[in-house]
DNA sequence: CCGATAAAGACCGACTGTCGGTCTATTTGT
DNA sequence: ACAAATAGACCGACAGTCGGTCTTTATCGG
């Protein structure tokens, strides 16, 4: 049974389908054939599009990130807005993995031994987050509610935390720990910031919801 | 040819050989064989010793783990050592790696590939260490000169800052770079515990020799 | 303007080489 | 003689290759 596809299409029928997989059982977890049989198409379709397995991963994780960075972007731009604003609609627009393509990946399970996938979202998202989240810093810093010497390295230092400490996949807290590390992070980040004592209270106040 | 060692012994031999071969090659790219061709040894006795290769690669990290936790516990267990005092030795004792078993592994290439392996270093770390530093930092609050409401989050979330930022293998900074972000660590850390504001320059001062 | 022809490229699946892991036979120490 | 240690032939699964087919679209002579 043959069936004829526009380029992109079919390029994203594998991305889409390969996403799931991945996030489901696991980038090592996942043959390349049980991606093939979810979208029925033969072994050469796929090397068609793509030159290795991993070379998909990282199609997938650049899609993820890119959409990520242009949140960030699209809020770091606004000149209305604090920096302080600014970092929390950006942290805020992280968290919730939202419904991704269409619904997807609501119920994706807890993968723990998925290295390869989560190192390379860490690193990716240090990569093309940092530059912006250092800017909206900076510019706290001339607003005077910011301040700190290092303000690249202070963003990358919690930027890992977070991904690490927040991604499953590294750690499993239990419902309670996770709210403990999440009022902790956000006094840490006051700290690391020499944002002024109880100025974060609000952002507290959003995550704990 | 036929060679007979003791059980210890040989499991060290193998133990050895794998970890040069995953730190210089990488986990996933290096095979089985490649370890059994390296010994002189075949597949059967490997397998009379782990019953994986993933368990090779578990019974590795352990055992790097725990010498640092040794000493990590011997530093915080001396009673005549202020918090400070052993904050500052514990992480001098994890930085540089030390000779491990004898001299191996000094010119060890900085594999970036090699997921499995930090990430299981990561966790393993920031699991066992965490507790003892977590105490230490206790102390420091009791002595006045820490203070913060999430010693051990705080803990944790330094812990995994620093193996992510200064593992090579996750990012590859300059040597420049790698000094300014090892002295925003300092500031960072100096931030998080709530410590006075310049107490940690002495830390500084060493790092930067 | 139309039908033949050729180029592009989407698609197929048998096949290959590699690798982790198993199994059974043999040797060695006690 | 018995258990522990060693050996290596063997296996199934998997990523990736290769030679080729089918479909669509552009081109060109009449």
């Amino acid at each position: 049974m043959r069936i004829v596809k526009e380029h992109e299409e079919r390029r994203n029928e594998i991305l889409n389908t390969a996403q799931t997989l991945f996030v489901t059982k696991g980038y090592t977890k996942t043959t390349i054939n049980d991606i093939l049989r979810a979208i029925g198409i033969a072994k050469g379709t796929f090397y068609h599009y793509f030159k290795s397995k991993e070379e998909v991963l990282d199609a997938i994780i650049e899609r993820i990130i890119q959409t990520d960075v242009a949140k960030a972007q699209h809020i770091a731009s606004d000149p209305k807005m604090s920096a302080m604003e600014k970092l929390f609609a950006i942290l805020l627009a992280q968290a919730p993995q939202q419904g991704d393509h269409k619904e997807q990946l609501i119920e994706h399970f807890h993968q723990p031994d998925n290295a390869e996938m989560h190192q390379k979202s860490l690193v990716q998202a240090v990569i093309h987050l940092s530059p912006i989240l250092t800017e909206v810093i900076q510019q706290g810093i001339e607003e005077n509610i910011f301040q700190t010497d290092y303000p690249q390295e202070t963003v990358e230092f919690l930027l890992v935390s977070a991904q690490v400490i927040f991604d499953d996949g590294f750690f499993q807290w239990q419902p309670e720990e996770m709210l403990q590390r999440a009022t902790a992070f956000v006094q840490l980040m006051e700290r690391a910031l020499g944002a002024k004592a109880g100025s974060f209270k609000k952002m507290q106040d959003i995550l704990l919801k």
